[in-house]
DNA sequence: CTGAAAGCGCTTACAG
DNA sequence: CTGAAAGCGCTTACAG
């Protein structure tokens, strides 16, 4: 590879002044120019990011901390949005990788050693102490869909609460009373602020809230089959079913489906996510739309401005949500 | 951040001691090594491995190119293995932003200037300039799914071939003289194995190959379930297909049961993948299961081994796959 | 307008 | 065993 060195010297000039064209500095005649220019083009010269960021103290790269695998849905839609909003920013992406082989290996260490300038995180439990470390760091960093903040460190998340309010919401105006819901596991912040959504959205509609129907499960096909198995054993099977994933709202139709019954006629479900299966399987589910792609825009958009503007307070942001009517909802038949 | 100097310094030692701690040079004096490491400890040293880097000539650093979205079942299941072969390795996985509004972005360049060590590639169609400037790079690169090998280049892909011929041959063996298949978009070097994996099936097993019973979608539910579509329309409508994607089987599936007709008792079908949706909706899919997360784990230790080893050959290789029977194929029922 | 020099944070012969 | 010096590929005051 050729050096900036190789090119001031086959251009006649100095380093300084190739580095001076380099960066667009007004102070260079337009005859150097040009053919400085021409040397770099004609030997193929491509700057050293690396060094350049060495005297800059800057690397161009954002992180990643993810706990969460990338056959994850939810991960893949806001990775997707996370690389859209990096096009054409001059950041690259750098997924960490960690050293477990290692006792004394650090996330945080391994950003400062990086250069790392600023880091997504989402899926990592609040008791790690990466989070920690990092909350207390001057490293810029967005949580995604956990209500941390910290020096240089801001959050977003969906409007979880609201969103559960709206499901609920769209059952009672179809005339279900018996309204059950399917949580994901209790604890993380989103989980709790579901469950919110949920007693809240009964209490509007001066409905009671029921310990017998709320369940919990852990976003799964699988779990959300055994939850709505249980719910249809009650005296007083509910009618209409609020699931806090795609996948359990599948599991809780399968279930009801193997049951004998039929959705939306006998049970109404709800899901949440508006993943692809979604829209694609068959009945097409009624779900909340989580602007997933739209948080991870978001993200590094907060994040580059938390990297670039030391004034720039870290941001809380609730992303709005909205409820996707589709097959498997409907007025409740008489006859349950 | 504490640099070397200042660990030198505090340690009263010179810099290129310290640095020799760093690196485990067996020429410093246990007392040397004691007082320095004490330091970093209390410093809360790091090295920039930035700094190490452009003296070693180094990065530590691999490179993805991907055209397909992060959302792809494929891809999400191809980086987890990226993900997971990386760890420990010492190296770090980088996503290049493109700079579309930058008229001469080339990929390659971007992999210079960033000091990337390898790359691997998928999803990219072999006209892709940076393919070419690749292939004649001494940029070590794995391919994964392309049947291209260069300079310092290999791939990696299934034995589609084979795959599609075990599909085949399961029908054969229930009892299905009516088979049917689904390809994936043709073109891709992919495609045409599979394809000619159909052929090589039937001739296997002494059946004729008719173009009637060849269709041709992108992959997708719904052409999956147009293809079907067209196949219920013959005279002699298949009793068994072949798919070249689960999603494309589901969709055919939705499409057999919405013409009355049931699954497996009426039409048997096999999928591609073994992805996520294939263990969980219902019914459950026979398939083919790829080893994608293999793949992705050896992409990468071939792709180490051409860092580290100038004469490593760039590798080909072809990851076995098997048939998985589940739920979706039978005998054929004498009625069709 | 141009370039010599110092420096970013490291490593590595080499001399002592 | 220890350290001064040169160098990796850049940028940036500063002097001329």
């Amino acid at each position: 590879m050729a050096s900036i060195h190789d090119v001031a010297k086959e251009a006649g000039v100095s380093v300084a002044t190739v580095s001076k064209v380099l960066n667009d500095y007004p102070d260079v005649s337009d005859k150097t120019r040009k053919k400085v220019n021409m040397v770099i083009e004609q030997l193929h010269y491509q700057p050293n990011v690396v060094a350049r960021g060495l005297v800059k103290k800057r690397s161009w790269t954002v992180g990643v901390l993810l706990t969460v695998p990338f056959t994850n849905p939810f991960v893949a839609e806001l990775l997707e949005g996370i690389k859209t909003a990096l096009e054409n920013s001059g950041y690259d992406l750098v997924r960490l990788s960690t050293r477990f082989d290692d006792p004394n290996y650090s996330f945080i260490k391994h950003c400062r050693s990086r250069n790392v300038e600023g880091v997504v995180v989402f899926g990592v439990e609040r008791e790690n102490p990466s989070i920690d470390e990092l909350i207390h760091s001057d490293i810029p960093t967005m949580f995604v869909d956990t209500d941390i903040v910290g020096k240089r460190a801001g959050y977003i998340t969906t409007d979880n609460q609201n969103a559960i309010q709206m499901s609920v919401k769209h059952l009672y105006e179809l005339g279900h009373h018996k309204i059950a819901y399917i949580s994901g596991t209790l604890g993380p912040s989103i989980a709790n602020m579901r469950l919110e959504g949920y007693r809240q959205g009964l209490k509007n509609c001066n409905l009671p809230y029921l310990t017998s129907y709320l369940e919990v499960c852990d976003y799964s096909f699988d779990e959300g089959a055994a939850a709505m198995r249980r719910l249809l054993q009650l005296k007083e099977p509910p009618t209409g079913v609020v699931c806090t994933s795609d996948l359990a709202a599948f599991g809780a139709i399968y279930e009801i489906e193997r049951h004998g019954l039929r959705v939306p006629e006998d049970v109404s479900v709800v899901g949440f996510d508006n993943t692809y299966h979604a829209q694609v399987f068959k009945p097409n589910l009624t779900t909340i739309n989580q602007n997933i792609f739209s948080i991870g825009i978001k993200s590094i958009e907060c994040l580059i401005a938390l990297i670039e503007n030391p004034d720039f307070s870290p941001p809380v942001i609730t992303e709005p949500s909205e409820l996707i009517v589709r097959q498997t909802t409907a007025s409740p038949s008489v006859s349950i």
